[in-house]
RNA sequence: UGGGGAGUCGCCAAGUGGUAAGGCAGCGGCCUUUGGAGCCGCCAUUCGUAGGUUCGAAUCCUACCUCCCCAGCCA
């Protein structure tokens, strides 16, 4: 026999090598590239998260394409930090992001920090000065914006756009030694103002910000932006193929542009469509503006897209990473259906979750002909999809509960449980018929008397009687107190962001998205569970072990509910 | 209305001149001590639209329509 103690899913197990066997473009090329022996048929990817928040569903996807191409092909991935930006930046990001990634069930080759390189930064941009490719500008924010022009017409060029090398040189020097304050000057490339990609008339490269930043502190008050590191840090690593989604298209050629007149490692971009998924959405900014106002308990809310949310929700990296292989890579801006990553997450934890017993809202039930003191060790399946699990042993006796869902006093059609006078199995107990119902001075049920077959001990028929039903119960006495915390989508709408005018995406938020319930009765194995280990229960779905459970007092999240017939039958019945 | 991307089943997506893969969802059935799982079957005469080339087109050409991205000293 074998203990409930399930597999709590904290050490990361590592992803396979392989990406999966589904072609993509991107894929395509690689390959290609390989035939052709372009970098010798190195391979080298990264996965270059910003700081600036928690790691979510569509990184994931980032994350099994740079890792995993690279594994496919024997190159490597680094995880590089693009921490440019001091203002949005935290350790405490950076630390997440690591910690989601190994549990995603990745190890990166080498670890970077864009802010490496800002020295190297620092210097390739005198060469460009020199070169004559780079002025410090002193127009201010609004002016720049002004000079850029609009998408239909050319901008002008700045009036600081021909001051000499010397002259660069030095006002460039004392922007990196503080002289001048937060944005009074910034260096720009010299490209074109009048070209028809935005983007290369005269970009910033350096803005000044007098700040601390997490990892070289008071170091610099000048940051490079992301068109001036990018590229760079990727040629820095010798990074062949850069995989990026499709808002980046535009900004390949400025990455070009720059590997160019460096003459550096010629890293190259490839873009892909980002993940969008119903009933959620993506954006750092918008997940941080739900994090700060509250609106849920935190970046690991289990209802949040995030992987700390996923992994606290009960998702395992396996099934993430399934769903993720599944996607297409392509560069159509599709949505993809929460239901297939659901899929996964299903798949995966029948595979691997012990079977258990757990009355969510429980409705007593009186065994009249059943010895008054008298307790069974009933045998039971761990995981009827994995014979190594093994079984346990639940107490059975006079009085149990059940859900109150599997009992209806006038029973619809096809409503094949318990009702007066019909007989159901009790999983791997007896089978039992209900011979009469206790109601309250509301009307409310609040008790069920039945009576048992002695002959079905275990939930068999020897006489191969055939039973419509067979419910979960739970001894009362023996039974365990839980919580259990039911999650709905946090959206009401599949796109978060489609609301009428004057509204933004927060009106949208499902008020309904956490259903708190106590007084729950698990059987006794779960008294003292770990926090994260995963659980089937039986007929209600699949349940993760929360941190904040204490012993004797577990809190349960429910991860996904088990495909349900029956309500579906239901629902077809009220349209 | 500048430039860049994209349009194949409800959703995702293969296909790149030879007569529409697959997955999710859905719908039937079988099986079942979870109305779970599993198994079997069904599910685009048609590829944004209209023309054209060709023996033959989702794939080539032309025009048009729709959607997404770019005007941060964000990434």
């Amino acid at each position: 026999m074998n203990s409930l103690k399930s597999d709590s899913g904290a050490k990361p197990a590592e992803a396979p090598a392989e990406s999966g066997s589904r072609s993509n473009f991107i894929r395509d090329i690689i390959a290609e590239d390989i035939r052709t022996g372009k970098h010798g048929g190195r391979v080298q990817t990264r996965f270059p998260p910003e700081p600036n928040g928690y790691l979510h569903i569509g990184h994931a996807k980032a994350i099994y394409l740079d890792f995993g191409l690279a594994a496919e092909f024997g190159g490597k991935c680094n995880l590089r930090f693009d921490d440019t930006n001091p203002s949005k930046e935290e350790t405490e990001y950076v630390e997440a992001i690591m910690e989601d990634v190994e549990w995603l069930g990745y190890k990166w080759d080498g670890l970077f920090y864009a802010s490496d390189y800002f020295q190297q930064l620092y210097e390739w941009a005198v060469q460009l000065i020199k070169a004559g490719k780079a002025f410090v500008c002193d127009l201010s924010a609004d002016e720049i914006r002004e000079y850029r022009g609009t998408l239909t017409e050319p901008g002008k060029e700045s009036p600081y756009r021909n001051r000499s090398v010397a002259e660069n040189l030095d006002l460039f020097e004392r922007m990196k030694n503080g002289e001048f304050p937060d944005g009074s000057r910034t260096l720009r490339a010299k490209i074109d103002m009048a070209s028809p990609n935005v983007n290369f008339r005269d970009p910033v490269m350096y803005r000044i910000l007098h700040m601390e930043h997490h990892r070289t502190g008071n170091q610099w008050c000048i940051y490079p932006m992301y068109d001036w590191a990018h590229g760079q840090s990727d040629s820095i690593e010798k990074v062949t193929h850069s995989i990026c989604t499709l808002e980046f298209d535009n900004n390949r050629p400025l990455y070009n542009w720059y590997i160019e007149q460096l003459g550096i490692f010629p890293s190259q971009q490839y873009e892909f469509d980002r993940l969008s998924l119903s009933y959620t959405m993506m954006s750092k900014r918008k997940l941080l503006r739900l994090v700060q106002e509250g609106r849920v308990a935190g970046w690991n809310d289990p209802r949040m897209p995030t992987l700390s949310g996923m992994r606290r929700r009960g998702y395992t990296p396996e099934a993430i990473r399934n769903f993720a292989a599944s996607l297409g890579v392509s560069k159509t801006n599709g949505v993809t259906q929460l239901q297939q990553l659901e899929y996964y997450v299903r798949e995966d934890l029948n595979k691997h979750a012990l079977r258990v017993m757990a009355v969510l809202n429980p409705l007593r039930v009186v065994i009249d002909n059943y010895p008054d003191n008298l307790v069974e060790e009933m045998d039971a399946v761990n995981n009827p999809e994995d014979a190594s699990a093994g079984s346990r042993k639940v107490p059975f006796s006079k009085v149990l509960y059940i859900e109150q869902d599997d009992f209806r006093e006038d029973p619809p059609k096809q409503f094949y449980r318990l009702a007066p006078g019909r007989e159901v199995r009790l999983r791997y107990g007896y089978l039992i018929t209900c011979q009469s119902v206790v109601k309250d001075a509301d009307g409310n049920i609040v008790e069920l008397h039945c009576t048992y077959d002695p002959a079905t001990r275990g939930g068999n028929t020897p006489d191969g009687r055939k039973v419509k039903s067979t419910i979960h119960w739970v001894s009362a006495a023996h039974a365990v107190d839980a919580e259990v915390r039911l999650y709905d989508t946090l959206f009401t709408k599949e796109d978060p962001n489609e609301v009428e005018e004057g509204q933004d995406f927060t009106a949208n938020l499902n008020p309904n998205s956490l259903e708190v319930l106590t007084g729950c009765k698990v059987e006794p194995g779960l008294r003292d569970v770990e926090p994260g280990a995963r659980y089937q229960f039986e007929r209600m779905g699949y349940f993760c072990v929360d941190p904040d459970s204490k012993s004797g007092k577990p809190v349960f999240n429910r991860t996904i509910g088990l495909k349900d017939t029956w309500a579906k039958i239901e629902q077809r019945g009220k349209k």
